[in-house]
DNA sequence: GCGCGCAATGTTGACGTCAACATCGACGGC
DNA sequence: GCCGTCGATGTTGACGTCAACATTGCGCGC
């Protein structure tokens, strides 16, 4: 039994040497082909290529990063993927990097404890990335104290001024003044909010500007009920406010809690938007298709996830740091869940 | 002026031999500490692990690849991460895939055409990846006729058995009989169907399930009306069927059309689930609060994300193929949506 | 026909890490 | 007190790539 395969097989594949061997050239000459350098004979690419084709020659990342100094790579820190928004953002994340030439790593936080929070950025030290994008809510960063590994760049996509990071963000008070000014001119007497979890910036920023413009149109504020951003939680708020007669508007921080609080005036007898208006936030593909549709504000998650890595890679490569925050404007889209009050 | 700055500053960090020096140590003896190495001198151990912090130091992931002959990398190749499927496995599979202590790559392909996935896959031959998930419809490779590189472990998370890639994906058609039987025992007497894009092989399973099973149950077979997975395609699909008499019964291919269907049945004036039934597919979180609650079947994303990080790692680690697909169940969740029909 | 210029190709070494092997010194048994 | 052992630490080289520099040879001008 003449056995001499080694227990695991290290599948290191085929090196540039290999295929210099294989095309009769030197390595060097393998490398100026694989980066399509000009100044190579036609007759050799052709022979370097044939031979990178019968090995099946891939180039080692690893190596290039090396030789190199930069991974071409950048880390998007994200706590839930299932969360409407933050796909979206990292979605356009993703096709933005990729056109620059980037590759995206996800680093997903397992849960919100400090420790796990802490743990991911620890691995962060590990990866092979030269910056890094972080879309979790930033209290959460705040409680959990961490400090990011020095000379990375970052940016952060929140509201939070907390951090001496660039930010990129949505102008979540003009969303919310959109929202609340809309209701206000329909004739309601004041406006009800649903607010997202008090662990979010965004909430925050919506729930003070929609307060702001009350006050800056002498309403009353009535309470705030609130609710994590999914639609089981407008679900439970709404039955609250669709049991109160006072309200006829409500602003609502996002469309998932919306379709919640519709779901709650719909079991209750309330008709949308003849007894009770509703307004949301963000815009998803559903909202338009909600019964009835729902008046949102649509914010553009799109242009946040290219502002972000714009930011990010001018950062990497010049060492700029964009202090001045980077502001996202909203856009009204009006449907048929707003009205003016039943007189 | 003793002026020796580079133009460009590569910002290379610090290296084990800079925290070698500082330390009085050899750089072995670093590399010691940084990977929790027994055999270091309490004493030692604390001097390094000091001079790591003064400097900053983080160990470069692109040499340790390279040493180790791997990269504990796994690569995603997504189209949309907009869909709402993709999206809730490649989470799953971003967490699996941290607790095996890999980290994910995303690779976007940013259009459908043949041009586009072949390039991703050619800059997959660059990525610094050990294995590939592909997310992606299958229909879509096969029309781009693009080969993987050789030698690359695969999991393909789709129902194409085209491929000679290990498969893993929700039993859709186990989920679509599911649907389709829950309405004819309900004593409807066929079931129409709402379907997916024509180029999913998800849709087409759950299309000839439900097909068969109307056929074993010697129903007559209406014909299908087709939308692309979203809430609009649903809504425009659902006029024609909300316009129909005959129709009292539907299959929906996924919860967002649904959403579509029931917006045209309302407009329509057509109760439901008094005039007509509504199944979905997905159980996503929203699909409890449509009006009415909608029944639909819920396939688990996360589960199918775990098996493709399992197999995909475990062939990367022995070399094995499992040629056998890995099927996950479905579960019926009967909500508000269906009813027996109108006597 | 001589040499210059330029294009094609080759050679060398360094990027940062870590396994393998080498060395060094302390301690214990006899 | 000598030697063997073992734990702590140091030295060397290789992983694959590519920039910088070195070399080769060909064509062209005079």
């Amino acid at each position: 039994m003449a056995a001499e395969v080694p227990l695991v097989r290290r599948r290191r594949g085929p090196s540039m040497a290999d295929v210099a061997r294989l095309a009769g050239v030197s390595g060097q000459t393998v490398s100026r082909v694989a980066n399509d350098r000009h100044n190579v004979d036609a007759v050799t690419r052709d022979r370097v290529r044939a031979a990178m084709h019968e090995l099946g020659y891939r180039p080692n990342g690893a190596a290039r990063a090396l030789r190199n100094g930069e991974f071409r790579s950048i880390g998007a820190i994200v706590f839930e993927l299932s969360s409407f928004g933050t796909t979206r953002t990292l979605d356009a994340i993703a096709k933005a990097a990729t056109m620059s030439g980037y590759s995206i790593n996800l680093l997903p936080v397992l849960d919100v404890s400090q420790r796990a929070v802490t743990n991911a950025f620890s691995r962060l030290g590990e990866q092979a990335v030269d910056g890094v994008i972080i879309l979790i809510e930033a209290h959460t960063l705040d409680e959990a104290g961490v400090q990011l590994p020095d000379g990375l760049p970052v940016v952060v996509v929140d509201s939070s001024a907390h951090y001496d990071y660039p930010i990129v963000d949505t102008d979540q008070a003009q969303g919310a003044r959109l929202a609340t000014e809309h209701l206000l001119e329909l004739g309601h007497r004041t406006v009800w909010h649903l607010g997202g979890p008090p662990t979010s910036f965004a909430a925050d920023r919506r729930r003070q500007s929609w307060e702001q413009t009350l006050l800056d149109h002498g309403c009353e504020v009535p309470p705030v009920h609130d609710g994590d951003w999914t639609a089981s939680s407008g679900y439970e708020a709404g039955r609250g406010l669709a049991a109160n007669d006072d309200v006829t508007a409500v602003f609502v921080a996002n469309d998932q809690m919306a379709l919640g609080l519709l779901r709650a005036l719909y079991e209750r007898g309330r008709a949308v938007p003849g007894d009770v208006s509703v307004v949301g936030f963000d815009d998803m593909e559903e909202a338009a298709h909600f019964w009835p549709p729902l008046t949102t504000v649509r914010q553009s998650f799109a242009e946040v996830g290219r502002h972000s890595v714009d930011a990010l890679i001018s950062e990497i490569q010049a060492g700029e740091h964009h202090h001045s925050p980077v502001s996202v404007a909203t856009e009204l889209v009006v449907r048929g869940s707003t009205a003016p009050p039943r007189t």
